[in-house]
DNA sequence: CGTTCCTCTATGGTCTGACCATACTGTGGT
DNA sequence: ACCACAGTATGGTCAGACCATAGAGGAACG
């Protein structure tokens, strides 16, 4: 007897693994339909309840989304959005605070620094970039300086070419969204923020991916002095 | 009219709201306890399946476990479990295909060296690596290598402080497990691996930040040469 | 033939009420 | 002091109902 664990088993949970198996089963991706949820009730042996439940959880992981009426586009609907799931995830924990707000800076340095150099070598597209740089000019408050500034460095993320990297600096700008408005309060002159992304920009444009990590670790030392 | 977009909020999105503010405003963490799911429904003024699938993505998102029965542990409790919620979802996203696997190891490669090298600058415990060391040299099997494996290279992550890198870590190591099983029998002789391990333990003995994230590389390098 | 309008229907979202297994609580007897 | 047993609060599940939504499908009309 080697499982001496009763280790019950919910019925959602097999639902849930029933579903998983047919993804990849029948190699569905995003874009395809799950059957309906009483369908699948009925097919599974299971309340509708159930169902739900383990649609709920596929939905809390980004995996589906469910509309509502008829045709092609309602029911569920598989899709691929890892960053609303991590940026619940961080936002909840940092809640309980099991999180430090200091862990999650280092992390984001981390990864933006790894992006900004892998962007650099791989001469990515750095049209957006040019463009959230312009829009932070452009802003008459720190929420929407903020928002430029999101879009800029979620852009760096996304010239490195690596989605599981991008999806999750947009879920630690979005978690930490608050901090980095107050940062930029406090910090009244941005001038020094924008010399920051333009040094960081140009690196990434040059190919040099050891400049662009080190501009990236600077900019962010000037973003959060207090933490450094 | 900047925002057209009615938005329909459903019931188990406001009960998630209003369970989040008041995790927030009672200040409550891991260990502490909710109100039971029928109290929450009256208090709520919504029905228990709502407080339900609200309670199944607090359980997603590793924030809550439920214990059935009666007592001071039966009930939602409040936890702080990342890990379970990160592995899902890269598993998930995986069977998706919307993550490519090296997307995934790149991404493991990045958090290695950085942890290996803030390991060894903050002169951390290392008797974990050791354990799991000496662990890898008694394994008769790969899955028992890989066990042991995986155990160290989560321990750098530990040994880096950093709550939130460990976590994902941890989730990158379970999602990919299979491959790192597969990788390890193709390799068949274990002694570079080994080599590698040393080493890295060496350095970060040696709080020798940039030697431990080279032999990090290095490490990985040997362990995924199809990817190098 | 095409267009407009109305009805039908399948969908997810919600609620109610019930029953079950579980595991502690408390009581009563020894 | 101990033990056995009934009580009870908990999450887990189910069945069935109703609602709002939004496309499908046909009817009426031009």
């Amino acid at each position: 007897m080697p499982d001496t664990r009763p280790k019950r088993t919910r019925t959602f949970e097999d639902v849930l693994a029933q579903l998983e198996r047919r993804i990849a089963d029948d190699g569905l991706t995003a874009g395809d339909r799950l059957p309906a949820e009483r369908q699948l009730a009925e097919e599974l042996g299971v309340s509708r309840s159930s169902v739900r439940e383990a649609m709920r959880v596929l939905e809390t992981l980004g995996v589906v989304t469910s509309q509502v009426g008829r045709g092609p586009d309602a029911g569920a609907v598989l899709i691929s959005r890892p960053d609303h799931t991590l940026t619940d995830l961080l936002r909840l924990h940092l809640g309980l605070a099991s999180l430090e707000p200091r862990e999650v800076i280092d992390t984001r340095l981390m990864i933006e620094r790894w992006a900004a150099a892998r962007a650099a070598s791989a001469a990515a597209d750095t049209s957006a970039l040019a463009v959230a740089l312009a829009g932070m000019d452009a802003a008459r408050s720190a929420e929407e300086f903020v928002e430029h500034d999101t879009a800029f460095h979620c852009a760096i993320a996304d010239a490195s070419g690596n989605r599981l990297i991008a999806a999750f600096m947009r879920s630690l700008r979005d978690s930490m969204r608050r901090h980095a408005v107050e940062a930029v309060e406090q910090l009244g002159d941005t001038t020094v923020l924008r010399a920051g992304h333009v040094r960081i920009l140009a690196a990434i444009r040059a190919a040099d991916p050891e400049e662009a990590a080190r501009a990236v670790a600077d900019h962010l030392a000037d973003a959060y002095p207090s933490l450094f």
